[in-house]
DNA sequence: AGTACCACCTGACGGC
DNA sequence: TGCCGTCAGGTGGTAC
């Protein structure tokens, strides 16, 4: 789930349903989600507080207090949010439980615990702190190439890489770079200026036409590459068998007849 | 600096 | 049915 646009749609969801409601309580269920601070800390943190202006860079979600600090979400591979109105069960592996004044509950649930909840005074730092780039949405076109032109890595490694742009995860990536036409292990700062162009252009494309699709991959358009992340696939475009191979440690599917490695380096 | 690999954690799935 | 390896949309640390 959560890449940047699982993130924006935990967001608004975040937005709808609890924006502005006074927080009553807060239990948590597993405290290995916690980062940086103890449930104590964050029951101080949180009570009495109302959930105010929500930000989110990258795949990390912000939600204001009323003393100017900030809740942060990650939702690591699974995470997700899920709100619950009186009466409603709480859902499997819900692991943080906000209580708001009127009854209703707002769960953060996570099966593997790869994510975490903490609190922040200052959303820049905490950015600054965990060397994040710009997020993916809202770096300018300028700023991107100039940000490809000093990053060495692999296309797939530093469309992955927090540092480079914040948001990207393993399923974008590919098709990023499927749309784009660029192999998964071409060089970035080796792509001509009009290649960077167009991967900055089809970076913003994908991420907003996944948002407006509710993220549901399930509705993603046949002619991309994400619904044929599968052995022995076929290309949607050219019909070649679509390849599979590991870089970075996450397995990458690319289309080795539309996504020419040329070079590789040249 | 870039890359490979491991660890964290839990569940699903295929093979035997 | 049960055990085992492998894999899963993330991040962080280590070692070369």
């Amino acid at each position: 789930m959560p890449e940047l646009p699982d993130v924006e749609m935990q967001k608004r969801y975040l937005e709808s349903t609890s924006l502005g409601m006074q927080i009553a309580d807060v239990e948590v269920r597993d405290t290995g989600i916690l980062r940086g601070l103890s449930e104590a800390e964050l029951k101080v943190a949180l009570k009495g507080s109302h959930l105010g202006q929500t930000r989110r860079h990258g795949k990390y979600l912000f939600a204001k207090l009323d003393n100017g600090n900030w809740v942060v979400f990650h939702f690591g591979m699974d995470g997700g949010l899920a709100f619950l109105n009186v009466g409603d069960k709480e859902p499997a592996y819900s692991r943080l439980l906000v209580w708001f004044e009127n009854g209703c509950r707002l769960s953060y649930v996570t099966i593997r615990k790869l994510g975490f909840v903490s609190v922040v005074n200052d959303v820049e730092a905490f950015i600054k702190e965990k060397g994040l780039g710009p997020d993916a949405l809202s770096v300018s076109c300028p700023d991107f190439l100039a940000i490809l032109r000093r990053t060495r890595t692999m296309a797939k490694a530093g469309l992955l890489d927090q540092s480079v742009v914040a948001g990207i995860g393993n399923i974008y990536a590919d098709e990023i770079l499927f749309q784009t036409k660029v192999h998964p292990r071409r060089h970035l700062n080796r792509l001509d200026k009009s290649e960077m162009v167009n991967l900055f252009q089809t970076m913003r494309d994908v991420l907003q036409t996944a948002i407006e699709l509710g993220a549901d991959s399930r509705r993603f358009p046949d002619c991309w590459i994400i619904p044929h992340r599968y052995e022995h696939a076929r290309c949607p475009r050219c019909g070649s068998e679509i390849a599979r191979t590991r870089i970075s440690n996450r397995t990458t599917y690319y289309c080795p007849a539309c996504q020419k490695s040329g070079q590789l380096n040249s």
